[in-house]
DNA sequence: TCAAGCTTGATGCAATTGCATCTATTGCCT
DNA sequence: AGGCAATAGATGCAATTGCATCAAGCTTGA
């Protein structure tokens, strides 16, 4: 546990499990939106962030902290979303560069709908591998390797 | 018996946790290898395999099968391990269609010079965040929730 | 033997990502 | 106020990815 230079056994089979398992599901998550005609996953994420902000809304530098996307991905997914009509941007009145983003009712209604195959996925690939203990006790060590790292 | 099958609340948070940490872990490791001026990750995961595979090669599918990158993917990959020198593509006598790849000696001195990096990285990342018990418990769970999932 | 189908790997084209840079504001400091 | 660095967001261009499809070789079965 003290930092060296060469990592232990056990770090690299945890890192390559990381990796592996991480992709796997994702990709698997990925496959099952696809397959319902839905978009990507991305899509969600940022929808996801807007939903919980409700009508505020937040500025686009918030959702980069919030999902941890680069910024010019940002501004090209929000691009595409409102092209799509599930976001409006708004001037920010006390800030003349910025804009606000808010989700539409048509973006509460696809979020709704990548949701429920979303949710399904994350309930077989996850829910329906480890028990509760199991799924509590993964997040607190996923929580350990965050940075900042949590304690809950 | 219409199960609306929604995750439990545990679920979502091991979920999020797992995609948040991964991502964030995998995207530290590949800015040190930029830092650093080597290729990115993926020339990594093939280039161990093939070192793994020793002189006798792989097919590219078998590479597929072990790195879970998309056949397209290895394809080009392979390409511009060839047009760095890292590899060689070589006939197989029994199938015409196929060929193996055989890493060259300037692809193990480049995967040495990334490992001295790489191997770095999760030492700090994952090594020094979590003790020896805590990195086999956590490979132990992830191993669960791998397709076909593994007992060890 | 030979047509039909499968496997292996490559590739044209469109979409996305990454990098660097650009514009427009804002805030700070003198 | 004026100059200057910092912040917010967009964008041109190159590299990579994803999708669909292709070509070549192998295999099978009548």
């Amino acid at each position: 546990m003290t930092e060296k230079a060469a990592p232990s056994p056990e770090a690299i089979k945890a890192w390559a499990r990381l990796m592996r398992v991480s992709r796997q599901l994702m990709e698997s998550a990925e496959e099952a939106l696809k397959a319902a005609g839905l978009p990507p996953l991305a899509w969600y994420d940022v929808l996801h962030e807007l939903a919980e902000a409700g009508e505020g809304g937040l500025r686009p530098f918030q959702l980069i902290e919030r999902t941890l996307f680069a910024q010019y991905n940002i501004s090209r997914l929000l691009a595409r979303l409102e092209a799509d009509g599930l976001v409006e941007k708004l001037p920010v009145a006390d800030d003349g560069r910025g804009q606000t983003i808010r989700i539409t009712p048509k973006g509460r209604e696809t979020r709704r709908q990548m949701w429920a195959v979303y949710g399904r996925s994350i309930a077989e690939l996850v829910g329906a591998k480890l028990s509760g203990d199991e799924l509590i006790m993964v997040s607190a060590l996923l929580g350990q390797l965050r940075h900042p790292p949590v304690v809950d």
